[in-house]
DNA sequence: CGTCTTATTGAATTGTCTCAACATGCGTGG
DNA sequence: CCACGCATGTTGAGACAATTCAATAAGACG
């Protein structure tokens, strides 16, 4: 539902959704711990969601691209759980959720909707967490890519080129890795020709022989 | 909710709550890919939940306690994500979810009471990933640990000694870690005086010195 | 154009895994 | 109830993948 809205909002009631200027790069959408109020969904560009930590490394748990959503799981404890930040220039759609609950809107399919996205998140997690946990270097950043350009097939991109906009160090912690790490398995690909690596530009020269590299066991 | 029908179910409609037999060790409460019914809460003893993978070996992702639910995500789907399966003999309680719809229980207040519950798992599975990620094996187990205690205490439970009733591997298999370092750290941990272990019986010595391994940069 | 951040590459270190042997516990059937 | 057999747990030695530290290169941004 969210999603949709995020392509089309003409039919959403006004003063529900709210149609922001572009994010700056770095700019901060949420915080952990912030009192919950909206849903944001990505239109363009990228975030990552991150849990800060005390010691200084932020711990990157997410990476959000347009038509996928942000901040859904404040809805239950009434603070956002984590903190929310564009990777580069970006557009977003801002569902004020207790405005939407006010206006006609029936709560029932708001939550119906709230439900689907969580139970995808904790399903997505959960295999998500079964690839990083026991995988390899090789497989868990050829399996972030795949998933990178599945994702992005999804919205009618090519999903053979496209953008890396999170940094290496960020890269790394999402998937638990040095970033140096992130950097040679990066050339590894390079040079066995499985992907072309101009700066943040990737392409899939061979998603094929990408999974067989995830997959080997 | 859920969690309070687990302990008194005296107040729910006939035919929704259903009290089954005593659940025997090693039995499945449901498979992945099992259309969705119910949502479990345990009473007594203890689950794990798992993904099966299709090179044998499973891939832990829960165990659960009682006062704990199991299967919440599922309802997003129509179908269970994962397998539970009672690590011991054990007690639940089926909350069929179409029956309560249907009964004149508040869609509301039910479709409530599942957006906490995953937005909670959620939020979970977010700092867990985040330790098990960047954490040495001496971390995990400790934060492992002292996760378990914490959760055994909400219950009334003292949470200073309480029994793993899972396997070796099983815990392994959870924190991405072989089943022989498991072994290995919980003697380490034992000639440290850290914790004192007999088998399958746990008692936390020091929690405060447990919880300086964990938090260790 | 210079400064600061981010990325790449190298060399040495180390934690965890794998393989293997052995010990212990548990359930089953005699 | 004991004895057997299989599953589970412990411990050791060696291998290796990823980290850390460090130095250089390349971009980004004002």
């Amino acid at each position: 539902m969210l999603l949709e809205y995020a392509e089309d909002d003409s039919n959403l009631p006004e003063g529900i959704l709210l149609r922001r200027r572009p994010v700056a790069r770095g700019e901060t959408l949420f915080r952990t711990g912030d009192p919950f109020h909206s849903v944001f969904a990505v239109k363009s560009g990228s975030f990552k969601t991150l849990l800060p930590s005390q010691s200084g490394q932020d711990q990157i748990i997410g990476f959000h691209f347009p038509g996928e959503t942000m901040g859904t799981a404040g809805v239950a404890e009434g603070i956002y759980p984590c903190t929310a930040r564009a990777l580069e220039v970006s557009t977003i759609c801002e569902v004020r959720m207790e405005r939407l609950e006010e206006s006609g809107q029936s709560a029932e399919m708001l939550q119906r909707a709230i439900i689907e996205m969580l139970g995808k998140e904790v399903s997505f997690n959960n295999t998500l967490m079964t690839s990083l946990i026991r995988q390899s270097a090789e497989q868990r950043i050829g399996a972030f890519l795949l998933n990178l350009s599945q994702r992005l097939q999804v919205r009618g991109q090519t999903g053979e080129e496209f953008s890396l906009s999170m940094s290496r160090s960020d890269m790394g912690s999402y998937l638990g890795l040095a970033s140096e790490t992130v950097s040679r398995v990066l050339t590894r690909f390079q040079k066995a020709e499985l992907i072309e690596l101009d700066k943040k530009r990737v392409h899939l020269l061979s998603p094929e022989r990408l999974a067989d590299v995830v997959d080997e066991v």
